[in-house]
DNA sequence: GTAGTATGAATGAATG
DNA sequence: CATTCATTCATACTAC
C-alpha cells in the first residue's frame, strides 16, 4: 500500500503537495480525494500515538527490563523528505504490535516519558488477547438505553 | 451486568480511568482488556443512536419540516421495512445526494486539498467518497447486515 | 445449509 | 493533535 509505504518512509503529515502527488498516484485505483489521503495519514498517526501512549500509560513503570531486541535500530532513518518525523513515530513503527483504542487520558499516572525516545518501550508481549470471549452475554435481553446522556458523560456512578 | 449497568447509570464514553476500572471488575470474570470496554461502550452508544435514529428517521415525516437538515444528515437513505426486505435495492446505488448542509463549513476545511490549485485541477469538495476506497486492505465479503431490533429505546441521543 | 442477527473490531470522517 | 461518530467487516449464534 502506498500510504503505508510512506508512512514507513516517515511521512506523516504530508503537505497540500505530498498530499496532491499521493492522491494522483492513488486515484488510478480509484476514487479519492486529497482530504482522504490526509485522513488517513491524520488517522494513521493518531492510532500509532494512542498505541504509544497506552503503552506508556500501562507499562508505566512495571517492569521495564532494558535488555530488549534493539528497538532503536539507528540504521533505518532515512529521512523523510519533507517535515518533520517524529523519532517516536519510527518507534511505534518498529514495536507495532497491538493497539488500544483508549481514549487517553489515561496517562494521569507517574508514568515517565524518557522512554519515549530513549529506548523502545520494554514490552514483552504477555498477554495475548484472547478475542472476544463472552464477557457480555448478551442475547435478547436488551435493557439499554434509557436515562439522558450527552457529551462527556460524568453523572455516572463510577463503581470506585 | 455491569456495562449495561453503566450503561444505564449515564456512562456513555467513559473515560480512561473508568475503562481501567471497569476492566478491572471484569477482569474477575475472564481476560478483558481495556480496548474491549472501550468497544463495548462505542457500539453500544452507536448502536443505540442507530436505532433511535431510525426510528426518527421513520416518524420524521409526522412533524419535520422543522429541522431536517439535523436528520437526513446522512445514514437515513437506508432505512428500509427493518427486517424482512428486500436489502438490494438500497445498496450502493445511491448516488443522488448532493444536498451539503454544511454549505459553508465545507470549504472551509483547515486544510490544503483544495488550496493547491496552483498544482492543477482541484478537486471540487463537493463530492464524496462513495464507499471505502483500496487505502486500506479492504476484506472481500460483502455481507451487508443491517441492525435492526425492537428494543425498548428510550430517550437518549447524545446528537453530539 | 442458508439467512438473519447481534456484537466485537477496525477504520474513515469530522469536530474541537 | 485528541476525541468522537458513523459505517463497515468478521464472526458467533440462532432460527428456519
Amino acid at each position: 500500500m502506498i500510504l503505508e509505504e510512506m508512512y514507513r518512509s516517515g511521512v506523516r503529515t504530508p503537505n497540500a503537495a505530498q498530499i496532491q502527488q499521493i492522491t494522483a498516484h492513488l486515484s488510478y485505483y480509484g476514487k479519492i480525494e486529497g482530504k482522504n489521503v490526509f485522513y488517513w495519514f491524520q488517522n494513521h498517526k493518531a492510532r500509532d500515538r494512542q498505541k504509544l501512549r497506552r503503552r506508556l500509560g500501562r507499562h508505566q513503570q512495571l517492569h521495564l527490563q532494558l535488555h530488549q531486541k534493539d528497538i532503536i535500530k539507528k540504521g533505518f532513518f532515512q529521512e523523510a523528505t519533507t517535515q518533520g518525523m517524529d523519532l517516536v513515530g519510527k518507534l511505534e513503527t518498529v514495536v507495532t504490535e497491538e493497539e488500544e483504542p483508549m481514549t487517553s487520558a489515561m496517562m494521569g499516572f507517574e508514568h515517565e516519558w524518557m522512554a519515549t525516545k530513549s529506548i523502545g518501550s520494554a514490552v514483552p508481549p504477555c498477554c495475548r488477547p484472547l478475542k472476544t470471549l463472552d464477557l457480555f452475554p448478551v442475547k435478547s435481553t436488551s435493557l439499554k438505553d434509557e436515562c439522558s446522556s450527552s457529551k462527556s458523560s460524568s453523572c455516572s456512578t463510577s463503581t470506585n
